[in-house]
Order: structure tokens, then C-alpha cells, then sequence
RNA sequence: GCCCGUGUGGUGAAAUUGGUAGACGCAAUGGACUCAAAAUCCAUCGACGCGAGUCAUAUCGGUUCGAGUCCGAUCACGGGCACCA
């Protein structure tokens, strides 16, 4: 006669593992598919945060209910298992990595099972598994093949005291994600993936995928498409000449100097020899500048003048070519003509050092700022008059006619640095002259004594002499001992969940086919760019190699909010805030948590814990369990239908069905609770619509779900129970209520007959009693009737 | 600086997308049951007012018969990008 929590999940969790089955059968092709995961996670010492179980059961609800709507469903789970923090524990224990790994990893799984996730754990993954990092290096391998994987010379973001590399998407405000250390500039020869070439491809694949428009949008900055031209300079006096790119190519009359970055490769060519001292210190402190010294100068312009001249190709005026690092090597020609009239960096810079000023857009006033509004040419020659689309069109035109320039289109985004100078990731499988042959795959991490750095500042497997050194193919050579980064083998997880076990390939073809793409993939939205950009890259990349099914991997993305602590505020061990899952699920239960978690607010937002929440959750778990576990309650559920129950029992399944498919989990559990609070008013229930409401809660609390199905006398599990049906039928009420507002002001409601005439409802709204009273005297201006809802009197 | 969000009771939030603001939950208060307590059940619960009513969705203005919802301005908070030519 109570709530057992505590052994009801323990013997239906034990069912489930016995009879795993269940779950992992997903071999009926012939049934429609539905493919959900969550992102995959680092399995950290700390072990779930309830954050985890957030998204999770936000998947697994829908999984439940797609499997009792009769779909095939692949709901499977990973370890995105290589990384930092087990290298540092290595490092400090000297033991493997790998052990903290796994064991961190069967914590995770343990947790997750104590959470009642319907997880198929046959087709569990652990990305430094070498029978599944062999696939990303064979991956690598196809990329290098086809040339998007290259050995550059770049500047690279160096965080010393990680002693590696890192990608742009992993420093933050000039610092490591990870840390919090300064990271400078460094020039060095590394390994890139180059996704620019996919830019285009990526970001119109942008339309025709459900993620969140934010998302979309920061995708969108992050690949920076502009269109604009490219423009040609000679030098005054010199047959050198350079290129500038320009959005803004029909403001060339007002092109009063150009300005190259400092490694500019031209600088040293055109500098005169009375400005060499100048120049040469000004690139030698631009070199010793970190990004963040950049970006905290980036108020105050800075640079020195070359003494050579440019001449402008519409006009043929001389121009200064200066150098500044405002203008950024990395991008565009790393040159620029600059138009201080109607540039606010370019005004900046003209106003510091004394240049001209030229305005060539009608509107503004040049004397006080940068005019960046649109006005029709004027100073322009041949587009004087001309709106802006006229005037770039224009000038496209004749710089192509002359050979002076052309139209281009530039992007933000840059190569992927796909090495780091670390232990724990997938070798890259090369060596100095050629790639290693499939059969020789996967090249395994060898073990070492010491997992630190190597003492010249090198890859720690450096110190593996007899794995580097070896002779390949009748040649001595060394192995590249850079690894991987840590997005390379989340980058391409999902695909290998269709086919884990497959040691000829990736995944099976068909296989792909049948599952992909994702129908529904949750994480949080601090992966909006980093994993999703390069997972989609990877996929577009497999899918033009005709070895993926369709270009985008992800049908619909959604990012789940942060729980928050009770006071608000992230949380944190410093802050003491801390909530651990594996101590609400001894308190509470694990179906508690997961109601909770599911009906705190709106799945995007973030939201503060409270326990008292988690209360309420529980006791309304006991209030739908009692009609089975009461005698006296269990008496009330009848095999009659007394009717009362079909408007609001049908309403129900109508809401929570399309609640749960659109993931709005907090309303669909409010409306369960009407029903529960209307069958406890009714003090019966009619047993086929107390079984729906079971089998809806049954996706979100799955232990009592089974346990109350048992209770009923069904001897099947509830999970594929056929999902309960909306009788459109019952929807339609005989009468509806109707709100009467005289001016827009509620005075009254009334009953009326469903779907009554705008006259009938007129007839009678007029003639109460409680209205007549309140505009006797007053002239009835206009009337407004909207059906089934609401009257509105104007009366003056 | 630029881009994108958000702002509703004591509190987490709802609101059929322009139609009865505050559903559902938490907390609180009163009552029933109990020797008592817990649990449970019932009721009340935006503010002011005895009341009829009046005022309320960050602030100010607009459109509309009607605005939390649409438009404009302002303020506050959150996220992203950051000299990208």
C-alpha cells in the first residue's frame, strides 16, 4: 500500500537487462524507422550531472512512443571517450588512460540503466576503441586521398601549457575551453581538414534541416559568407602588383589608401628604405602579439606607412599603401583599399594618421564619422546617380572588361587544425612519406611509461622510438605522432551505431540507408558550431564519396537548457550547488527525476533545481498508482463507460501525443495531470482510458508504467502496446462557453450551443440580463462575434 | 561595437499563435480525518477595495472592436561573434 520506488525499478530494471531484446531488436526493416539520440557523452570522473538525464529522457520519450506507434526504433548510446582529463590522470598516476576511461565509462552506464533508459546497449560505442577509431583513421585516410587533408605551414593557436594546438571553436575570449590558458600565435606545420571547400555546401544545407534558428544563424556567421570583388593595384613606380578584396567595390573612387597585414609578403618588396626601420619593428611587435593582445588593442588603430604608392586602377590617383594589423593576413587577399568616408575602421585609421577623406555616397557628414548608410554616388565618374545594387553591378562589369578585377566570394570560416600534440587520441595514420595501407589499420596508441610531454615540447609519443621509427614498405621513416582531435571521432558516431560491429567497412550501406538521417538528435547548444559543423562537413563529405545516403546527417536538432542549482546559479562544486543524480533516485526514485526533469519548464530553457518540485512529482506518480495498489481505489476503475470522461480522456491523448512529438514534455504532463485530477473528481474511471493515460506516462516514468501494466493482469510488456487514439468524435461538445465583453472588457459568460449562428449568439448574448443592464441607453455601435469564443458590444 | 534571444503572481511556468491572462505544479493559508503527527482528501490563493468594481504580462507610445501576443522607442538580463574589408 505504498510507493516502493526503490524496488519497483530494481526488479523492472533487472527484467529489461534479462530480456535486452527488447530494445535491440531493430532488424524489421519493414516497419518505418525512427532513429533519436542524445550527443554522446565524455565519461568524466564525476559521473552524470542531472543535466545528462535531461536530454536523455527527452529522447527516450519519444523513443517509447514511437515504438508503441509501431516504428522500428534505434535508440543507442556512446562514449566520446578521448580527451584531456584522462591524460592528465595519467600523467599524475602513471597509469593508462584507457583504465580511468573504462571505468569512468561503466559508472556512466551504470547510472544511465538506474535511470531506466530504453538504450540499446548492443550497439554501444567508445571512440578510443581501436576497432572503432580504426574507422576514423580509414576516414582521415579517404580525406587525405582526395586532398582535404593537408601538412601546412600556419598560424596555429598554441596554448602552452597544454603544450598543443587547438581549433578556433576551443579557445574562448583568447583562452582555452579547456583551463582557461593563454593561447598565442605561433607559426607550425600541422595537419587541417580543409572545410572551407565545403562552406557553401554546408550552409545551404542549412535549409532544409529542423535545428533551432539560432543555431542556424551562428552556423551561418561562423562560414561568414560575403560576396563581393576582387580588385587589382599595381605599384606607383614598380611592375608589382597585389589584390585587394572588397564588399564594397563601387566605392573605389573613394579609395584613398590601402593598407596590407604585416605578413603581407609584398611588404618587404615595396618598403623604401627611409621606412624599413619603421616597418620592420612594427612587424616584428605584431608578430609577438597573442590574440588576445589583438583583440583588447583593437580600439586603437595602429601602423606604419610602407612610402610606396599604389595607384587607384578607375582613376589612376596615387595612393599610400600603409601596413596595419587590423587588416588580418588570414583573410580575403590580406590586403585592403580602404574608404574612410564610409568605413568606420577605415575613418578610424585615416583621422589617426592625417589621410584623405574622400565621400562618395550622398548623406552623412564625413567631418564627424564614417557615413555607412546607403545614398546615391556621388565623386564616382560613371556611377554617379546610382543606388548601391546599380553601382556594384556596374563596376563588376567594367573591372572585368578591363582586367582589373573580378567578382569573388570570400568566407570566415578556415581550415580545420585536425592535430593535437597530445597521447590520448586516434594516431594519425601516416608517416613522413605515404599513408598507412587499410590492412594496417587501426594503427594502435602504443603504450608508454610516462604519458607526459616529451622535454623538446613534442607529442608525448615522441618518446615511443620503436613505434615512431620503423620501416614501411622497404623505407626507414617515422610515424606522424601528432593525434587527432578530440571532434574527429564525434564526428561521424552516429553512422557507425547502425553497423558497430562491421569490420569490412564503416557501416553497411543498406543499413545506412534504412536509419539515416537522424530523425532526432538532442545536446547542448555549446556544440552549436564546433561538432555539429564538423559533423556535417564529414557526412556531406562521405555522402559526395556515394558512401552515405544523404548529404545531412541531423533531420531535426534540438538543444536541451542547463539545470541550474536551487539558487540560480550554475552548478558548481565551488558554489556548493551541486545535485547529485544517483542521490535523487535513492530519494526520490529514478521515474520522479525523470517527471521532474521533464515538467520544471519548456525543454530550451534553463532552469533553477528545487526539490520541492521533485515532491510534487512523486506524488503524483502515487496518485495515478494508487487506482492499482489501493483496494479501495482499485475498485474504481470500471469496465463501463459512463461517458463523462470521453471529452477530456480523448483531449489528452490529442495533447500529449502532438506535446510529445513537438518535445513539449511540461505541458503534456500538466494535461495528464487534469485528467488525473478529473478521474479522482469523478471518483471512477472507465479501466480502457486509465490504461491510455498509463501508457502516455509509461514513456516518461517506464518503471511504474511496467508495474502498474503487470498490476492490470497483462502479461506483455507495456512498450509496444499499441499507442492510444484520439476519437475526434468525442471532441465536440454539445455546448461551449462564450466570453461577452462590452468595449473589450469581460462582463459576462454564457453558455451556448456548439457552433451556434453569429444571430443566434446575438439573440441570446443580447438579451441577458447581466448585458442589458450595463448598455440601457447607450448605442450599440457594432457587435463582433467570433464563433465558439467570444462576443464583443461596442456601445457608447 | 555587431547579430540573435528573453522579460507574465511569493515561486517554476501556461495561454488554442490577435479573442475570458495566470492552466498545471511548488510554497502558503483554512478545513476534514487522527489521541497526536505525517500522509491523504476538500477549499482559498495577482494587487487594491466591505462591495459593485478598478488596476495588472519590464517601461512609454501606436495599430485594432479587442494586444502577453503585432509595430516603434527605451530599459534590464542572457547567448553568440568580435578589426572578416
Amino acid at each position: 500500500m505504498s510507493y516502493d520506488y526503490l524496488n519497483i525499478e530494481k526488479k523492472w530494471q533487472n527484467y529489461w537487462k534479462k530480456h535486452q531484446t527488447y530494445f535491440c531488436d531493430t532488424s524489421d526493416f519493414s516497419k518505418p524507422k525512427y532513429y533519436a539520440i542524445d550527443m554522446f557523452p565524455y565519461p568524466s570522473g564525476q559521473g552524470l550531472h542531472v543535466g545528462h538525464p535531461e536530454g536523455y529522457t527527452a529522447t527516450d520519450i519519444v523513443c517509447r512512443m514511437k515504438r508503441m506507434q509501431g516504428f522500428n526504433v534505434l535508440h543507442p548510446m556512446g562514449f566520446d571517450s578521448f580527451g584531456l582529463p584522462a591524460e592528465q590522470y595519467a600523467i599524475k598516476t602513471g597509469n593508462h588512460p584507457e583504465e580511468f576511461t573504462l571505468k569512468n565509462i561503466e559508472n556512466f552506464k551504470r547510472q544511465m540503466e538506474m535511470l531506466g533508459f530504453s538504450i540499446d546497449w548492443t550497439k554501444q560505442i567508445s571512440t578510443c576503441d581501436p576497432s572503432y577509431y580504426r574507422w576514423t583513421q580509414w576516414i582521415f585516410k579517404q580525406l587525405l586521398n582526395d586532398g582535404y587533408a593537408k601538412l601546412i605551414d600556419m598560424p596555429v593557436n598554441w596554448c602552452e601549457e597544454l603544450g598543443t594546438v587547438l581549433a578556433n571553436d576551443e579557445i574562448i575570449d583568447g583562452k582555452s575551453e579547456r583551463g582557461g590558458y593563454p593561447v598565442i600565435r605561433k607559426n607550425m606545420k600541422q595537419w587541417v581538414l580543409d572545410i572551407p571547400k565545403y562552406a557553401e555546401a554546408l550552409l545551404d544545407g542549412l535549409n532544409k534541416v529542423d535545428f533551432p534558428e539560432s543555431t542556424k544563424e551562428m552556423q551561418r556567421n561562423w562560414i561568414g559568407k560575403s560576396e563581393g570583388a576582387l580588385v587589382d593595384f599595381m605599384v606607383d613606380n614598380s611592375d608589382q602588383k597585389f589584390t585587394v578584396f572588397t564588399t564594397r567595390c563601387d566605392t573605389l573612387f573613394g579609395a584613398t589608401y590601402c593598407v596590407l597585414a604585416p605578413e603581407h609578403p609584398l611588404v618587404n618588396k615595396i618598403v623604401t628604405s627611409l621606412q624599413k626601420e619603421a616597418i620592420d619593428e612594427y612587424i616584428f611587435q605584431a608578430s609577438k602579439k597573442s590574440d588576445l593582445e589583438r583583440t583588447e588593442l583593437a580600439k586603437d588603430k595602429t601602423g606604419v606607412f610602407t612610402g610606396a604608392y599604389a595607384v587607384n586602377p578607375v582613376n589612376n590617383k596615387k595612393i599610400p599603401i600603409w601596413i596595419s594589423d587590423y587588416v588580418l593576413a588570414s583573410y580575403g587577399c590580406g590586403a585592403i583599399m580602404a574608404v574612410p568616408a564610409h568605413d568606420e575602421r577605415d575613418y578610424a585609421f585615416a583621422k589617426k594618421f592625417n589621410l584623405e577623406i574622400i565621400p562618395v555616397l550622398d548623406g552623412g557628414d564625413i567631418t564627424k564619422e564614417a557615413y555607412v548608410g546607403d545614398g546615391p554616388h556621388i565623386n564616382s565618374c560613371f556611377l554617379n546617380g546610382m543606388n548601391k545594387e546599380q553601382a556594384i553591378s556596374t563596376m563588376i562589369k567594367y573591372l572585368e572588361e578591363h582586367h582589373i578585377g573580378q567578382k569573388k566570394v570570400n568566407y570566415k570560416i578556415r581550415e580545420w587544425i585536425f592535430a593535437r600534440q597530445r597521447y590520448w587520441g586516434e594516431p594519425i595514420p601516416v608517416d613522413e612519406i605515404i599513408s598507412l595501407d587499410d590492412q594496417d589499420l587501426p594503427l594502435v596508441l602504443p603504450l608508454l611509461d610516462d604519458y607526459g610531454r616529451s622535454k623538446d615540447g613534442k607529442s608525448p609519443l615522441e618518446k615511443a622510438t620503436e613505434w615512431v621509427n620503423i620501416t614501411y614498405h622497404g623505407k626507414k621513416v617515422k610515424r606522424e605522432t601528432s593525434t587527432m582531435p578530440g571532434s574527429a571521432g564525434s564526428s561521424w558516431y552516429f553512422l557507425r551505431y547502425i553497423d558497430p560491429n562491421n569490420d569490412k567497412c564503416f557501416a553497411d550501406y543498406n543499413k545506412l540507408k534504412h536509419w539515416m538521417p537522424v530523425d532526432l538528435y538532442i545536446g547542448g547548444s555549446e556544440h552549436a558550431v564546433g561538432h555539429l559543423l564538423y559533423s556535417r562537413f564529414w557526412n556531406h563529405y562521405l555522402f559526395d564519396k556515394g558512401l552515405v545516403p544523404y548529404d545531412e546527417p541531423f533531420k531535426k536538432l534540438f538543444h536541451q537548457g542547463m539545470i541550474l542549482g536551487e539558487n540560480g546559479e550554475k552548478m558548481s562544486k565551488s558554489r556548493g550547488n551541486v545535485v547529485n543524480p544517483d542521490d535523487v533516485v535513492k530519494n526520490y526514485g529514478a521515474d520522479s527525476l525523470r517527471l521532474y526533469e521533464m515538467f520544471m519548464g519548456p525543454l530550451e530553457a534553463s532552469l533553477p533545481w528545487s526539490m520541492g518540485g521533485l515532491d510534487g512529482a512523486k506524488r503524483f506518480i502515487e496518485r495515478v498508482y494508487r487506482f492499482v495498489d489501493d483496494q479501495t481505489l482499485n475498485k474504481r476503475l470500471t469496465s463501463e463507460n459512463d461517458n463523462k470522461l470521453d471529452y477530456i480522456y480523448n483531449f489528452t491523448v490529442k495533447k500529449v501525443t502532438s506535446d510529445y512529438e513537438s518535445l513539449q514534455f511540461n505541458t503534456a504532463i500538466s494535461q495528464m495531470m487534469i485528467f488525473v485530477n478529473e478521474i479522482y473528481k469523478q471518483c471512477q474511471v472507465y479501466l480502457p482510458y486509465y490504461e491510455g493515460l498509463v501508457k502516455m506516462l509509461a514513456c516518461i516514468c517506464p518503471h511504474i508504467g511496467e508495474e502498474i501494466w503487470e498490476k492490470l493482469g497483462h502479461k506483455e510488456l507495456i512498450d509496444f502496446e499499441p499507442w492510444p487514439v484520439c476519437d475526434e468524435s468525442k471532441l465536440t461538445l454539445d455546448e461551449v462557453d462564450i466570453a461577452i465583453q462590452i468595449n473589450g472588457k469581460l462582463r459576462a459568460t454564457v453558455k451556448v450551443k456548439n457552433n451556434s449562428t453569429e444571430d443566434e449568439i446575438k439573440d441570446i448574448v443580447l438579451h441577458l440580463d447581466s448585458i442589458t443592464s450595463r448598455i440601457d441607453g447607450k448605442q450599440i455601435k457594432k457587435v463582433i462575434v467570433i464563433k465558439n469564443k467570444i462576443v464583443n458590444i461596442v456601445a457608447i
